[in-house]
DNA sequence: GCCGTTTTCGGCCCGACTGTTTTCAGTCG
């Protein structure tokens, strides 16, 4: 266990008595506390993300285990709810919130605790005990749940991958009860696609890959309506699957159709409701067709997200109704009938409830409470910020870029190029930004579609000092401060890196805060919570960065900045004049965050922008 | 394991498709 004598947290002297008792509460914790006579010094030993991801594990090894479902609900709810808490860990259990939290009972809290203080826990050791790590890749496997994996594992020893590939040549599979000939082969064809094909992929390539479905979908003469949904209609940022719906007097007929396409590669599941396919592309779609009196449950059923359903569902039942994806119905059986979604949530109480906020997290609570947020839209950016040109790493010329905001209705457009720290790609020094500028001023002086904005993105160094000097960076109109390099430091000291680059004079926001990219790299260790509060002790603002890839600061994270009073810049990071476009998703972010126009400070006009950028400084 | 406009026990959303089944469990949406 690391020794820090100093920490904080720990040291006794900061220690509240209801801490403590919190703390030892917990069995373990309590024991060792015992063993040493006297309280040690100690650091949380496990991040939020493991104890999360060790919740997650729970859930599955109950599962496994065949324990109550509910249970293993219970762990994942937890899971969920840590994972879209803003605070940190420290903070929850600082503070006494953990226990609080809705999700996190009694027994959940002082579990939580054991891990993050011990870094173990005796129940989920003993659960792991059970089942080896590898049969976490065999419920990776379409149609393969827990109940299979256990009798597979439990009767025939089957472990991994390769061993059930085997089994299933040797038929050795369709001996046992449950199993049979062709559960054998769709076992061999779900291998070769975990193996082939990724679980999920970007918004964007889900979103192109949908569009021609969406038109041979809606385009066929037995359609009647029809609409995107799922995941791609709550503008998450990664993709499973394509959701379609549609309603026609024609079930049968459309859904054939759309099994016969010429994109689709496998039939996965086929009936009178739905079918089920995989596209040449390894994307997974899904077609459900309802008669058209029942489009508005569908849509509101098929668009989720299964929390949100269930949240839905049990409120209908407070009412004495039942809700389905068919209709809205009293105990006597009576209909009640809806024309749109609205009017189911308005049945239920409830105000509209925009796709992009059904998290299950808390948009019934607003809805309840007439809270329910009014969202930034496509259209309301009026300039944007931090985009590169060919003077870093950028593809397209000042002029180039200035053109592509101009099409896009933009009245300004802040050009942050890469500083010299960053020397891969191309960035600029002093002599180089001054040249910029120069240059920016003939452009300004001349007039085109849009202002120009003088900025950098100026490297954060690893000890949170910037690449340029603060006086360089107090003469553009902007600065934006990232972390390009030097990723592997710790959480604390990561964290003092932003804070100590946020705190800058000159600096006006992070840019891409965490340095995640989606599927690919996971964000670097940081309290995200403690540079929020950072930013918004030095009236700072924070960046929506629209990259796909990168979709950060999260919406997650944003929802929870939201009460905080800071405000956010919506910017594509675009390296071509393509990428300006991006700031769509940027605008997906903000919706799922629960943002307003007001809170975007793009969402002003060139004349206000500028005076809310001053504000960002000193004096 | 959680939780309370039915409150501290007894619920916890509801339905489609598949394969193996002789009436339904498992998995998925
Ligand atoms: N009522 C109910 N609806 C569900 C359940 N599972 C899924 N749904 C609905 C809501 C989902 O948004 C919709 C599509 O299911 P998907 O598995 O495709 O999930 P979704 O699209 O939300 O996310 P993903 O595909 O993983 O990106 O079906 C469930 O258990 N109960
Ligand atoms: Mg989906
Ligand atoms: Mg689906
Ligand atoms: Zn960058």
């Amino acid at each position: 266990m690391p020794h820090r004598t100093n920490h904080p947290l720990f040291s006794p002297a900061a220690f509240e008595l209801k801490v403590i008792r919190r703390i030892l509460s917990s069995r373990v914790v309590f024991d060792m506390i015992k063993g040493q006579g006297k309280l040690p010094a100690m650091d949380l030993i496990l991040e939020k993300k493991s104890v999360i991801q060790i919740l997650e594990e729970i859930a599955v090894l109950l599962d496994l285990a065949g324990e109550n479902p509910f249970k293993s609900r219970a762990y994942s709810n937890a899971a969920r709810v840590l994972e879209t808490t803003g605070e940190s860990l420290e903070e929850l259990i600082r503070s006494g919130q953990l226990g609080e939290t809705k999700g996190i009972g009694k027994a959940l809290e002082e579990k939580i605790l054991t891990l993050a203080v011990t870094g173990t826990l005796e129940y989920y050791e003993k659960l792991r005990g059970q089942f080896p790590p590898t049969l976490f890749d065999l419920l990776k496997i379409p149609n393969l749940g827990p109940k299979k994996v256990k009798t597979l594992y439990s009767t025939l020893g089957i472990q991994s991958l390769d061993e059930l590939e085997k089994a299933c040549q040797a038929r050795i599979i369709r001996a046992l009860s449950g199993f049979g000939e062709k559960t054998e082969q769709r076992i061999l064809e779900g291998i070769e696609r975990v193996r082939t094909y990724a679980a999920r992929v970007l918004l964007p390539a889900a979103e192109s890959a949908a569009q021609p479905l969406f038109e041979s979908v809606s385009s066929h003469p037995a359609t009647l309506r029809a609409s995107l949904c799922g995941s791609l209609r709550r503008r998450r940022e990664t993709i499973k699957d394509i959701d379609l719906l549609a309603s026609s007097r024609e079930p049968g007929e459309l859904i054939e159709a759309f099994t016969g396409l010429p994109q689709v590669k496998t039939i996965t599941g086929q009936g009178s409701t739905k079918a089920s396919v995989v596209l040449e592309n390894g994307i997974a779609s899904d077609l459900r067709v309802v008669a058209d009196d029942e489009f508005p449950f569908a849509l509101n059923y098929f668009t989720g997200s299964k929390e949100h359903n269930t949240l839905m569902r049990s409120r209908a039942r407070t009412f004495g109704y039942r809700l389905n994806e068919y209709a809205l119905t009293r105990e006597n059986g009576e209909i009640l009938s809806c024309q749109n979604e609205e009017a189911i949530y308005w049945a239920l109480e409830l105000d509209y409830i925009p796709p992009e906020l059904r998290e299950g997290l808390h948009e019934i609570g607003w809805a309840m409470n007439r809270a329910v947020p009014s969202l930034i839209e496509y259209g309301d950016l009026k300039g944007t910020l931090h985009c590169h040109t060919r003077a870093s790493d950028g593809e397209a010329s000042l002029e180039e870029m200035a053109a592509a905001a101009g099409a896009l209705g933009y009245q300004y457009l802040g050009i942050g190029d890469h500083s010299k720290a960053a020397f891969y790609a191309n960035g600029l020094d002093e002599k180089r930004l001054a040249q910029q500028w120069e240059e920016i001023d003939r452009y300004n002086r001349q007039g085109g579609p849009v202002k120009i904005l003088k900025g950098s993105e100026v490297d954060i160094l690893r000890d949170g000092e910037l690449d340029f000097a603060e006086e360089i960076l107090l003469e553009c109109d902007f600065a934006v401060g990232s972390v390009h390099s030097q990723f592997a430091l710790s959480e604390a000291e990561m964290t003092q890196r932003l804070i100590c680059a946020i705190e800058s004079p000159g600096i006006t926001f992070l840019g891409h805060m965490t340095g995640r990219l989606l599927l690919q790299r996971e964000p670097y260790p940081v309290d995200v919570a403690k540079v929020i509060d950072a930013t918004a002790r030095n009236g700072k603002w924070i960046e929506i960065n629209s990259n796909p890839w990168r979709l950060d600061l999260d919406w997650r994270a944003c929802l929870e900045a939201r009460d905080k009073g800071v405000l956010f810049c919506i910017n594509p990071d675009a390296h071509n004049t393509a990428g300006l476009a991006d700031n769509r998703y940027g605008i997906d972010v903000a919706r799922k965050a629960g943002l307003g126009r007001e809170a975007i400070a793009n969402t002003r006009e060139l004349n206000d922008f500028c005076q809310l950028l001053k504000k960002t400084r000193p004096g």
